[in-house]
DNA sequence: GTCTATAAGTTGATAGAC
DNA sequence: GTCTATCAACTTATAGAC
């Protein structure tokens, strides 16, 4: 309460991103314009480069924010590679599920946006993606040497599970027939029928 | 060769929207405008507007004769509703593996730029994609009253397998390891697994 | 910390010459 | 059928007042 003046600098930058996010995802970056941002945090569109260097640093801003608190999240909540591959590739199928479906904006900007990114943003965006996908890749490699996955490339598996597990986000909506665990269940189970070998007992 | 004036009404017409398709996919409807697809073509902007009325029905009529061609082909190599459910949907995974593989560009502008379209076309893109999902729908639900299909929910199995074969759009880049008939088979026996029994034989 | 004013350039689309 | 010229509106980003 020490201050009481007009300034908000600790309050407004974090609502320049979120303004950000909101409008990125709905009708693009290269559709927004910093006019537009500026209004809906409610100053002039010069006070916002108070809080961005440039309208392309608040893009990159946004994905490395997220891809950090993926990887994170991912981390925490993975199971040990001592486990069986079934219950570790069950477990990333939730988590990629809850992850996904809590941060729809986010998720949408760090698909659809990487072709606005300068090639330097787009580089370092890409590595943090590839991290990710390696995770589950050495899930399924691992699932393959124990005779438990039968996968023909785990490179292409790799993708086709993000793809069908990502894709959740175009149709989920809350309120709908099931919920969000449900749904993660649901996309737990196919992803294991994707991988797994026909005559693994359930 | 009846005529030899400066005039290429019939020539130019293609040539804007081969021109628009490619650029849109690369730079995204927002970003590219009318005097790059312009350039692109070799004529000055105002001469598109002898082709579209304007930008975005240019947009709308890339989205919707890639649908048309998509209906059209799906119809023309679906096996009939007679034959078992697990032919029929190892048929769909590799018409659409194929058909999407072919047009790369088409498919981006179709998925991304949906946000991009008008209320109204948005609602007749909207229902053609609607048309193509209940084809594959139909497939699963008729695989599950036979028997031969496990699947909680038909429309999320729908929708997860549609992301997962249109994924492969992502990564794909001809002179691979794998050739595109290659990467058909993978992922439709992926999806294959996905929905099959586990118990029915391969 | 935010504003107003402004620079310098781009946009989609049209009118009229050829 | 295509061009040039043009319009009014918009863009990102900066400078300097308060």
């Amino acid at each position: 309460m020490a201050r009481k003046t007009g300034s908000h600098s600790e309050i407004t930058g974090p609502r320049v991103r979120a303004a950000a996010l909101q409008l990125f995802a709905r009708h693009g970056y290269a559709a927004v314009s910093m006019r537009q941002i500026a209004a809906e945090v409610g100053v002039q569109a010069g006070a916002l480069y108070l809080y961005t260097p440039d309208k392309q640093s608040l893009l990159f801003d946004l994905m490395r924010d997220h891809l950090d608190e993926l990887l994170a999240a991912l981390q925490s909540e993975l199971l040990p590679t001592e486990a069986n591959p079934r219950d570790r590739l069950i477990g990333f199928a939730r988590f990629h599920i809850l992850f996904h479906l809590a941060r729809p904006e986010a998720v949408f900007i760090a698909y659809m946006e990487l072709r606005n990114l300068e090639p330097n943003n787009f580089a370092a965006i890409e590595t943090m993606r590839r991290g990710y996908e390696d995770v589950l890749e050495l899930i399924l490699r691992d699932g393959v040497a124990a005779g438990v996955f039968a996968v023909q490339d785990t490179k292409i598996a790799t993708l086709a599970l993000i793809a069908m597990l990502t894709g959740v986000n175009t149709w989920f909506r809350e309120g709908g027939r099931l919920g969000r665990a449900d749904v993660a269940d649901v996309y737990a189970d196919m992803a294991l029928r994707t991988v797994a070998c026909k005559n693994t007992a359930d």
